[in-house]
RNA sequence: GGAGAGGUGGCAGAGUGGUUGAAUGCGCUUGACUCGAAAUCAAGUUUAGGGUAACACCUAACGGGGGUUCGAAUCCCCCCCUCUCCGCCA
């Protein structure tokens, strides 16, 4: 959520940043609706503090023993039960606005960081580096779904049978390779700071809310409608809703956790895109990282945060780029954005495996997550940041492609040995 | 699913119509005492909105919503949530 006093102190600086995504937002009907609100909310206090007066007044003068039936207490009560009157107009005209201007509000972006760089879409992004030897093979190269199927990792068919179509079931060892992937992400963020969580699948709208993915993006969601739940579209969602509604003490922070989950997404709108493979599911596995920290840190820790991700493919020895997204594709709660793309041999290019955002104020506002420090007055709202680390269904598909022999088997990145205990999959080795 | 209990400040826990944003205890902060610490004493210690140069000050909030009343944490109605027991269940 934007920070409506900066916007009503300066509406214009407001407005320049939030168009260089690309879009209008109807600012000017924010900034009457506060106006009035303000307004309304003036002349009802001061009725109220009338009418509090009133109420102490009568308790005191019925408690040194004048009768309730005294003209002069008779005569507060009819000043009181005329200030209800008023106040019982005010009231609901003042309740609409903040429910209109709440309304509003929920629905307008983040502002880009300065740094962003200016673009329309994607075509604009900025790769910032690339790390790795893009593995290009002679004869041609099999797409991980054709792998998958010669070596009985996966089970495409019956998957539809069992849910529909972007359901996949990985069988013996690609479901043992999903699972050491998530294990050894996670050993290595923990290794590296992050205190690993396993929450709820299901959230409430109110977290939802929270992290932004509602109100206006409620059709990307499954959604439980019996019990005002929603399958989480991703673990940033019940992670950073852990501390929805809290005042944190400033040397909590920062707060680093990583979860492992499924997570679930209709992915409306997306027919006929990448229906093959492991890359859009409706269902799939993610390690994700969550920040909570100061203000002042964030922009350096969503650097650190995405040296973290990195960390993941670097010992993966995936090769990789980043990109850093422009203004115009940035989603819709990020400030700034770097995405992560690795290398897919197949294809021939490069595909989204992790995308790290910096959020800045914006679900914290939302979520009311706030910190204080010992001796300060007020509360402030932290910084909230997040990135895939990484998703695991298409690390498994850029292993496949990276790490297939000529023989048709696959060899198993030295990290995750241990883990498989073997050092191929597929053919007589594994 | 059935029965019961309960939701008050960081925590514990009073409060059943009157200046109670809320006793008391604990915790925390500051100060005094002390060489220092403990103990003791004193003061302070919720959040949000408005307001102010900054204070002051005003308003709201005792799970949420509505009602009764001059006045509600306290009375009435509806809803939500938590806990305990029983049933079912991984």
């Amino acid at each position: 959520m934007i920070d409506l006093k900066q916007l009503r102190e300066n509406p214009q600086a407001f407005s320049d940043r939030l168009r260089r995504r690309g879009a209008d937002f109807d600012l000017d009907r924010i900034l009457e609706l506060d106006a009035q609100q303000r307004q309304l909310e003036q002349q009802r206090s001061q009725l109220q503090a009338r009418s509090n007066e009133i109420g102490a007044l009568v308790g005191k003068k019925i408690k040194s023993g004048v009768a309730a039936t005294d003209p002069e207490i008779q005569a507060l009560k009819a000043e009181a039960n005329d200030l209800k009157q008023q106040l019982s107009d005010l009231e609901p005209q003042e309740r609409q606005l903040k429910e209109e201007l709440e309304r509003l509000l929920l629905t307008i972006p983040n502002p880009p960081s300065e740094t962003t760089p200016i673009g329309r879409d994607e075509t604009e992004n900025v790769e910032v580096r690339r790390w790795g030897e893009e593995y290009k093979p002679s004869q041609p190269c099999q797409p991980h779904w054709d792998i998958a199927t010669q070596l009985g990792l996966w089970d495409v068919e019956r998957s539809v049978k069992v849910a529909q179509s972007r359901f996949v079931t990985l069988l013996g060892m690609g479901a043992a390779l999903e699972r050491a992937l998530i294990q050894f992400m996670l050993d290595t963020h923990r290794d590296r700071g992050y205190v690993e969580v396993l929450p709820p699948l299901l959230v409430n709208s109110a977290s939802l809310t929270g992290t932004g993915q509602l109100p206006k993006f409620a059709e990307e969601s499954f959604r439980c409608a019996d019990d005002d739940l929603w399958l989480i579209p991703t673990a940033e969602v019940p992670v950073t809703n852990l501390y929805r509604d809290e005042i944190l003490a400033a040397d909590q922070l920062p707060i680093y956790h990583c979860a492992y989950t499924p997570c679930f997404r209709r992915e409306a709108g997306s027919y006929g895109k990448d229906t093959r493979g492991l890359i859009r599911l409706h269902q799939f596995n993610k390690v994700e990282l969550v920040k909570f920290v100061h203000p002042e840190t964030s922009a350096a820790e969503h650097e650190a945060l995405v040296a973290d991700a990195e960390f993941i493919l670097q010992a993966l020895k995936l090769p990789y780029r980043v990109i850093e997204l422009c203004t115009g594709d940035l989603g819709f709660g990020a400030m700034k954005c770097y995405d992560l793309e690795v290398w897919l041999p197949a294809a021939g290019c490069y595909r989204e495996i992790s995308s790290c955002s910096n959020f800045g104020d914006f679900q914290a506002r939302r979520a009311k997550i706030r910190f204080k420090g010992a001796k300060q007055k007020g509360t402030q709202f932290v910084h909230t940041l997040n990135g895939s680390g990484l998703a695991v269904g298409r690390t498994m598909a850029a292993i496949l492609e990276n790490y297939q022999q000529p023989d048709g088997t696959v060899r198993v990145p030295a990290v995750l040995q241990p883990y498989l205990k073997c050092s191929h999959i597929g053919g007589a080795k594994s």
